[in-house]
DNA sequence: TTGAAAGCGCTAACAG
DNA sequence: CTGTTAGCGCTTTCAA
């Protein structure tokens, strides 16, 4: 198994010459492919181990696949990401696929940048993590490569759609704490970096689902929202901004644990205590949600699964499906201790049982 | 800018016609190669933009480079290697390269799949983040592809090494902990996976240093040290097999602040405070660490530095050069509230100003 | 069942 | 300064 040194890279031809059969044989036993008889697949195979050969990918590309998922995702430090792609895979485990990732940005020109690097480079399927691109950008690329969108809720007829029902999540976590006698509840959003989209973003559709309930408990004029961003920098900042508003809010959700996790550092730093002065909640119920010294209240989306199911739509796509599909997960609160009924309040609505996460 | 639709894609040649030139010439103003005059280099330009064309980095890599970064890292979770790969992101900035991610997980052979990953898609450089790989392995790499090392301490006349001085950091914390008065001192390691591999790897020198410092310090009788990993999952367990033993240890060096985070949970968890029972310090002093509500005293080490020194050694390897640079980060102790002086002592050693993190 | 041969899109000699 | 041409290593018709 040498070869990789500084001679020349084992190409199919060497082996080719080395089992005594042409390089059409060794396509055929490198891919499966029929017309080969057993007794010549023994002896391909054999040379290959021998040659330690192995497929050149860009020689595969310029006639067909790559074998390659390209994965975008807009920053590798949120640890839902690390989950979804934990699921991915692990679906991916058993077969010749490789999962590449590349890193989007902030902003839709960055994340531009990011897609094309992966059509660049003729991945066979891309999974898109929360893009900020626009839908018809997402379908240009989607018809071009099989394309599975993770994230945002716009369906569409080219690509497919994994994602969690937001909505119902954030319904979720505000009813929560509207049950243990909260009013003043305020939210931390994302701000929309990309003009003209519909409310078909995840944090939009959040924090409207946030206005809507608020407003269905009669609580339209307490609604306060700080629009940053999910990140800890983000929640900072957004909780600064809300424990300085007059009245200070009683409870916060915020559109993702990340950004909890930064409002956890300023309002420790206000010198308030959670969740005795004030209640928060998260999203996404990452793995740091679940330690005890944190212990979050959030919403859990099963990542895994989420990335897992990503994966699999995309293998049936480089398959050939055409027809588009759409899968949801089912949200579910996992209450923790960083959320507790309001002061001044007692026994209304319903009882909560701090269950211990991990 | 269509082309992307589902027709063939522009190629060279589409150009080329487009512009009344050779496809030699265009392939010139692409490499921004010498012998074109200005006038056909603004034709070409004008129709590379009109036709939408970007080059096919398959084709590309049939004849030489394919402008990828290839960067290997153990997985996606650990915050610090978002901040290393925020620093190689910004000295790939300007550049026509791209990084490509790729997870090689816990264990050497999934590592060694991910390595040949990229091997096999050709990039031109190679960026291997805390590898597990034994020197030999890394080395028959880095002599088909130009290598950065970031992390383990082996020089090797193939590949650069980028890391911080291990010895000097561990040094920082376990003294600083024996200057606040502590003596049992217990230390979360990280369990070396791969056999027969010298002293070298970062969490291996990390425990040496620590049980080096405690002899020096006649506290040789003190060493506890649990072998986990470097995880949240590590730390906790980690931990609480500390924690368990008796007498129990009044301070806990985690060999990274992932691990310390999870110990900080299980120290929570049995119903201890930190600093108040025990002191807390880890290795990394990444973003979370510097939180108010966490305040981790840790041992900084420059993680954009490292990842922008990495990238710059990679491409100056790209660009020709074959002599082997090391490259060191001397880090810091920022000490902050998870750290305090033991109980019953006072006075004694250096004194401490506990420092806010951000 | 097997193999010869024609490219995929690009770059790098080499001529003009 | 410009264009022609020969491949890079692989897959895929198409014959044998």
């Amino acid at each position: 198994m040498d070869g990789a040194g500084r001679g020349r890279r084992v190409t199919i031809a060497d082996v080719a010459s080395r089992a005594q059969v042409s390089t059409t044989a060794v396509s055929k036993v490198l891919r499966n492919a029929y017309g080969v008889s057993a007794a010549m697949r023994e002896r391909v195979r054999a040379a290959i181990d021998e040659l330690g050969y192995r497929p050149r990918n860009a020689a595969r590309a310029m006639r067909g696949r790559t074998f390659t998922i390209g994965v975008l995702l807009p920053h590798i430090n949120n640890p839902f990401f690390a989950e979804i792609l934990d699921g991915l895979m692990a679906q991916l485990g058993g077969t010749d696929y490789q999962a590449i990732l590349v890193q989007g940005g902030r902003d839709p020109q960055g994340e531009s940048r990011a897609i094309d690097a992966l059509v660049d480079r003729q991945v066979d399927g891309i999974l898109m993590v929360a893009p900020l691109s626009s839908k018809s950008g997402l379908e240009e690329v989607a018809t071009g490569t099989p394309t599975v969108v993770l994230g945002p809720h716009e369906r569409s007829a080219v690509y497919d759609c994994v994602n969690n029902d937001d909505e119902a999540g954030a319904e979720l976590a505000v009813e929560h704490l509207i049950a243990l006698g909260h009013r003043r509840i305020a939210h931390i959003a994302q701000k929309d970096r990309n003009q003209g989209r519909p409310a078909t973003l995840l944090h939009t559709i959040r924090e409207q689902t946030y206005r809507r309930v608020m407003a269905e408990h009669g609580l339209a004029g307490e609604i306060s929202v700080a629009t940053t961003s999910y990140t800890e920098a983000g929640g900072y900042t957004g909780a600064r901004e809300l424990l300085a508003r007059v009245p200070r809010p009683t409870a916060i959700f915020a559109g993702a644990d990340l950004a909890a996790f930064g409002a956890l550092a300023a309002i420790h730093e206000a010198g308030l205590a959670v969740p005795a002065d004030i209640s928060l909640a998260g999203y996404d119920n990452t793995r740091a949600a679940g330690l005890a010294h944190i212990s979050l209240t959030s919403v859990d989306q099963d990542g895994a699964i989420m990335g897992r199911t990503a994966g699999r739509l995309l293998l049936e796509r480089i398959e050939g499906r055409t027809t588009a599909v759409q899968f949801c997960v089912t949200p579910a609160l996992v209450p923790r201790r960083s959320t507790a009924r309001a002061a001044g309040t007692r026994g209304r609505g319903s009882q909560v049982s701090p269950t211990q996460g991990e």
